[in-house]
DNA sequence: GGGTTTTATTCAACACGGTTGAATAATGCG
DNA sequence: CGCATTATTCAACCGTGTTGAATAAAACCC
């Protein structure tokens, strides 16, 4: 940490990835702006500049060593296999199974910055909803793919995000229940023309 | 903010006033983190330190000057007031009235920060879903009332708080077209028993 | 293998952000 | 009027992210 000469060092020590695993740690527990560039350096037995140098900013540190926390591309894959009467089940399972576990219930606030976000907006816009209308087929199927995202997006928002208390507290069989209902009418129902 | 003299001035300028005033827009533009104090105090006129002196800290000043962004009682007793049929429009009508209005489509993403963020739970929470709750009556009605929350979260989530481009482009008669079918499912079909 | 370039590191400093304490001037109360 | 209170500016402090110079090991080249 302190004191280590000048220079580069002896050896070729993966300092790069030392950095980033204190960073994963830290921006885990206390969230991007409670994590400073300082903290991560003494975590990381390192100067804060080195990581400026290898990771260009804090940003630049903060999407490069947080990449798949809420992507994963095989889950949905399962979730679209099938038929399509347990279309929402699977999806609703999915999104507990990666979000129950991946993130454990304290911390979960923790991973709500512009990063995250964008990337969460992204997958939901650009993959989730083509992925879906295109496993749906038929008329409306994007607009009822649509409704699908928004359900989902807000299972998401006030389960892991912005947790509210009464869907925090479900049980991953629970959510199935309370919202099932909603996902297959959003899934299925034809939206009705004005 | 040039020279001024020192000590109180003359008259009863509602120097208070003027700061909450700039803080509001400058917060409403550029979010809290983007938002310096600094700025604050030029736009209004006067020392950063005065900020600290009347509102005790920069979350202080936020707490103090934006109090009502996303909570409107008016709007939800109109909502829950009338038939059961037509609740679902209702409440996504109130939602797309409050926001869309509200908050021009490009600073909406400004707001989203941790005091925002936790009102918005306590407001879903103990005021949305109680009142729902209470609207709908008969068995289950808690659990509806929950669902319906998700997907009024959901919808609050991907137009506005994160907002999703083809959620965002909605106009609000298509957010009824395509978020009416869920919420009516998650206000009114019964939860199944496993 | 010696000389040069490239890479990895520390150190010191900068600019900016929020906050604080002292100084100062107007107001309000007796 | 005299005195406490209040509202304000100023200068300084401390913590943050970032940058440029110095330095030492590694990698490359002929």
């Amino acid at each position: 940490m302190l004191n280590k000469t000048r220079g580069r060092p002896r050896g070729n020590p993966d300092t790069r990835a030392r950095i980033a695993a204190a960073a994963r740690d830290l921006f885990h527990a206390h969230g991007y702006p409670g994590t400073t560039v300082r903290a991560v350096a003494a975590a990381a037995g390192v100067d804060p500049a080195l990581i400026s140098y290898h990771f260009g900013s804090k940003q630049g540190l903060f999407s490069q060593s947080l990449n798949l926390l809420c992507v994963d591309p095989t889950a949905l894959d399962q979730a679209l296999r099938g038929d399509q009467a347990g279309l929402a089940d699977r999806l609703l399972d999915s999104v507990t199974g990666l979000w129950d576990a991946g993130v454990p219930a304290e911390n979960r606030m923790a991973v709500r910055d512009d990063e995250t976000m964008r990337a969460l907006r992204d997958y939901l816009d650009g993959e989730l909803r083509l992925r879906i209308a295109e496993f749906l087929g038929g008329p409306d199927a994007t607009e009822r793919a649509t409704a699908a995202v928004g359900v989902l997006g807000g299972l998401i928002f006030t389960r892991y995000l912005n947790p509210i208390r009464s869907i925090d507290a479900l049980s991953p069989a629970d959510v199935r229940r309370v919202f099932g209902p909603a996902l297959r009418a959003a899934l299925h129902a034809r939206p009705r023309r004005p």
